[in-house]
RNA sequence: GGACGAUUGGCUCAGCGGUAGAGCACCACAUUGACAUUGUGGGGGUCACUGGUUCGAUCCCAGUAUCGUCCACCA
């Protein structure tokens, strides 16, 4: 292949579909594996189903792909496990939106053409979103893309399901669960977000005030029509006479007993609990040991119902206000707490107040799923990076209740149990039917039951398949920590039991989620989102992917804003131009480094390595800020600033072979590392300046310990000393950036070669002149003659300043050298460094002032 | 009520037992032939507070305060 000139000097803003395509087509992303070394398997998480890319897809998306770029570069067979699942509430919701704005329900299709169009509406948005990932630059290799909706997947459902089911892990009850009367289905105990609301605490009396009563306190006073008793604690003195005694339940005209149960807390309200078996957890509880009836008293609309009393047709919140104001007007309410800040579970989809009811549901047994699932952690075979997530881990999977997996939705895997004309109950497994007359449940399981599957089911599990073989377990899984415990632990429940304890990955990378400018949550209602689709059209996906890689630092969240992408951007326009640069100055990059380096040379490479070997391990350690802060730092300052400026001066004067060599080198080197961050500005970049085929198939850099040379690092500072202390001279004394001035430098020997350099850099002009001014920097003079006159008061506000400077530091210095305890206790290398400092100081301070003297 | 984390320049964040860093923002100057999506120079922080350990603490330890997130059956 050619090599191409750059011509403008702005990235072009259309490299990223051609290249995408380019990449494609010539089959890069499965063709390149090597089989000397062990696959590398990242398992990603299925996109959402909102039709378009949300920024934390993107920042998911950017890193697994970097990782997978960065391995495939290092010689792995690196695959992808992608797919599309969420077969569950959010997808269902949203095409239930969709026809309520034309008016119409799902009830007006029919189970089965609903689902027809649930399916047309996927394919559509996941294409969109597929098609916006890739934008992103990604290397998957798509053939291998699977939906567990499939025949296939379904399979591993339906197997999966009947093993669980065969080994009692999977049962059908009657429990409280978490119920959204919106979306008309059980939720699991994740499903529920749990926010503080301004609700009320009021006091209630049971009974007739001249007989037998009670006070209790409730924050749901309508609940009190299904009580089916009240509950003290049994070492209450205030009630120990009255446990077996009963009370009128107002309105519902029943006589309800009084227990007694550890559960209830003394201190609390009154100290006596109603009990509403059917619309509470831990009333379900006592109830259950207290033999109590449950009463259902809302349908699943939370509509009143089934009461015999005035509330029967309201809505609970409507209720729940005319209860009390009837138990009021009848003189049962004592105090009254209005607001009274309590947490209320929400609905995770559609933020509806969760209502606790009784209902017949299947679930997953997990305690022992659950057990090996933290021991897996425990002992080492998955790692949680960073570690200071796991106890978050640990402390929901040690402490889990049974998941219900049933939803009363039409959108997903149907639960694959059969009931037989006499009540028989048929779990049908794969290739397996029901006998006729046999009427399938009619709920579906929730999203994440098949989504635990992803890391297998995607390789053709059940079957015993060449993928799974070769790609199981996994390597990593990297994502958000808000799904550490909706896919990730159940995952872990479901890899370890179905494949017989080998655990489905061994590291869970865990990232932070991003936030706005300032730090706050992304939110619709706050109109604070950022569209990653925006930034990839006015910045570039590349500015997009490096903005994002740079702020990931494990398991921390990351502040986005504009300007961040922004100067992303600049970067690559930078390294656009220093290539540029490199090709209009001949740059080399085939051949051996020649052996007659400079020291210029010498520390360009030096530093380049050193970059390597950090930002290679950094990448390993999923630290991408900090591999992307390092390369950042070395291609802008060390490279560009530096670097490029002192070779102007040889690659001018045309007889510069080893310079072109090294920037050659360096910039070669630079972009393979740079690669899976910035894939599309690396690759025009890098096949541009070297003619190679492409760069997303070229090996990583590999670091060069012989090129370390740190004695350059003290050479090179010196330079820079100078040149800095010149430039600020220079603009102190007003002088224009590119007015040249007849100068010189008069430098220690290790410099001399570099004299040239660093005069073409200050614009000094050589010849015969009188100095008009000297400057000191450390054992360099520069002379220079200004002409006119130099501004003696400028010079001196300088100097005096420097002076300050070096008298307190010296001071510091002094002080640390007069302890004694210092100077017994300090290593040595320390307070050599100490020394030095101090003869610094002193001899600066001798120079400034002698400076001084003679202004 | 538990768990974890945070508190560093105007903003967002790194960092570290040995004289405080970045990006952006700010000020001044500059249209120099890689780059104004730039360059050069500059200003700006007693590293939340209080104790302790240490020759030395922004860093380690304890406590306090504030904030954030997650978990939790407080009616």
């Amino acid at each position: 292949m050619s090599k191409a000139e750059l011509t403008s000097s702005f990235v072009p803003a259309d490299i990223e579909g051609p290249l995408y395509e380019k990449w494609l087509n010539a089959g890069y992303f499965s063709a390149n594996a090597k089989s000397d070394k062990p696959p590398f398997t990242i398992v990603i998480p299925p996109p959402n189903v909102t039709g378009s890319l949300h920024i934390g897809h993107a920042l998911d998306h950017t890193l697994q792909d970097l990782l997978t770029r960065m391995k495939r570069m290092k010689g792995f067979e690196a695959l992808w496990l992608p797919g599309m699942d969420h077969a569950g509430i959010a997808t269902q919701n949203v095409v239930e939106r969709q026809l309520a704005a034309q008016g119409k329900s799902r009830h007006d299709f029919g189970r089965e053409e609903f689902v027809k169009k649930v399916w047309e509406w996927k394919a559509e948005s996941g294409g969109a979103i597929l098609g916006q990932m890739k934008r992103l630059g990604d290397s998957v290799d798509w053939s291998r893309e699977r939906f567990t909706m499939d025949e296939g997947l379904s399979k591993a459902v339906l197997t999966i399901f009947k093993r669980l089911y065969d080994a009692d892990l999977i049962y059908r009850a009657e429990r409280i669960i978490n119920w959204c009367p919106r979306c008309l289905t059980a939720l699991s105990d994740i499903e529920v977000e749990h926010q503080e609301i301004d609700g009320e605490f009021v006091q209630i009396r049971y009974g007739e005030e001249s007989g037998n009563h009670i006070w209790i306190a409730t924050t749901r006073p309508e609940t009190m029509l299904g009580d089916g008793a009240v509950a003290v604690n049994p070492n209450d003195d205030r009630y120990k006479h009255m446990i077996g005694t009963e009370v009128m339940l107002p309105y519902v005209n029943r006589m309800i007993p009084i227990i007694a149960d550890e559960l209830v807390d003394p201190e609390f309200g009154t100290g006596a609990v109603k009990v509403t078996a059917a619309h509470d957890p831990n009333d379900f509880e006592m109830a259950m040991r207290h033999n109590v009836p449950m009463v259902v008293i809302m349908d699943e609309h939370g509509v009143m119902s089934g009461t015999n009393t005035q509330f029967d047709g309201m809505d609970r919140f409507e209720a729940r206000k005319s209860v009390v104001e009837q138990l009021r007007a009848d003189g049962r309410i004592g105090w009254e707490k209005r607001p009274y800040k309590h947490s209320v579970g929400h609905c995770q989809r559609c933020t509806t107040i969760v209502e606790p009811r009784l209902s017949m549901q299947w679930f997953v047994k997990v305690a022992p799923l659950a057990k090996a699932a933290g021991d897996a952690v425990r002992n080492g075979k998955v790692k949680i990076e960073p570690e200071e997530l796991a106890p978050r881990y640990f402390e929901w999977v040690d402490n889990m209740h049974d998941w219900c997996i049933s939803r009363q939705l039409w959108w997903g895997h149907r639960i694959p149990v059969w009931y037989g004309p006499n009540g028989e109950t048929l779990v049908v497994g794969p290739d397996e039917k029901a006998p006729d007359g046999y009427k399938q449940d009619e709920d579906v399981l929730d999203t994440w039951f098949s989504s635990a599957l992803w890391p297998f089911s995607t390789l053709g599990w059940p079957e015993t398949t060449e993928d799974l073989k070769k790609f199981y377990p996994t390597s990593v899984l990297v994502t958000g920590y808000d799904i550490l415990f909706f896919w990730v632990a159940r995952m872990m429940l479901f890899g370890l039991f179905a494949m017989d304890g080998v655990q489905p990955f061994h590291t869970i990378a865990l990232h932070g989620l991003v936030r706005d400018k300032f730090g706050k949550k992304m939110s619709k209602s706050r109109g604070n989102t950022v569209d990653p689709l925006e930034f990839m059209d006015k910045y570039g996906a590349d500015a997009l992917r490096f903005t994002l890689a740079r702020g990931a630092n494990p398991g921390t969240d990351q502040a986005l804003a504009e300007e961040w992408v922004g100067g992303a951007r600049n970067f690559a326009t930078k390294l656009w131009n220093a290539t540029r640069f490199a090709q209009m100055n001949g740059a080399i990059t085939e051949g051996d480094l020649p052996s007659d380096l400079n020291v210029i040379d010498r520390w360009i490479l030096s530093r380049l390595n050193e970059t390597i070997r950090d930002a290679d391990k950094y990448f390993e350690e999923f630290e991408f800020a900090k591999a992307c802060e390092l390369i950042y730092h070395f291609a802008w300052d060390d490279l560009c600033d530096w670097y490029l400026e002192l070779s102007k001066d040889a690659l001018a004067k045309g007889d510069a072979a080893t310079t072109q060599r090294v920037l050659g080198h360096v910039l070669d080197q630079l972009f393979r590392l740079l690669h899976p961050v910035m894939p599309f500005l690396t690759e025009t970049l890098w096949t541009s300046l070297t003619g190679g085929e492409s760069l997303v198939i070229a090996d990583w850099p590999k670091f060069d310990a012989k090129l370390i040379d740190n004695k350059t690092d003290k050479v090179i500072a010196q330079m820079q000393e100078i040149i800095t202390e010149v430039r600020r001279f220079r603009n102190d004394q007003g002088i224009k950036t590119s007015q040249k001035i007849p100068g010189r430098l008069i430098v220690p020997n290790d410099l001399t070669e570099y004299v040239n350099g660093m005069a073409f850099l200050l614009k000094l002009e050589s010849g015969d002149f009188t100095p008009s001014a000297k400057l000191e920097i450390g054992a360099t003079k520069a002379e220079f003659d200004l002409t006119g006159s130099i501004d003696v008061a400028a010079e001196k506000k300088r100097l005096t300043k420097d002076l300050e400077t070096a008298k307190k530091d010296r001071q510091t210095a002094v002080s640390k050298l007069e302890n004694q305890g210092f100077m017994a206790k300090a290593p040595e290398n320390v307070v050599a460094e100490i020394r030095e400092r101090l003869a610094k100081c002193d001899s600066d301070i001798e120079r400034i002032e002698a400076q001084l003297n003679t202004l």
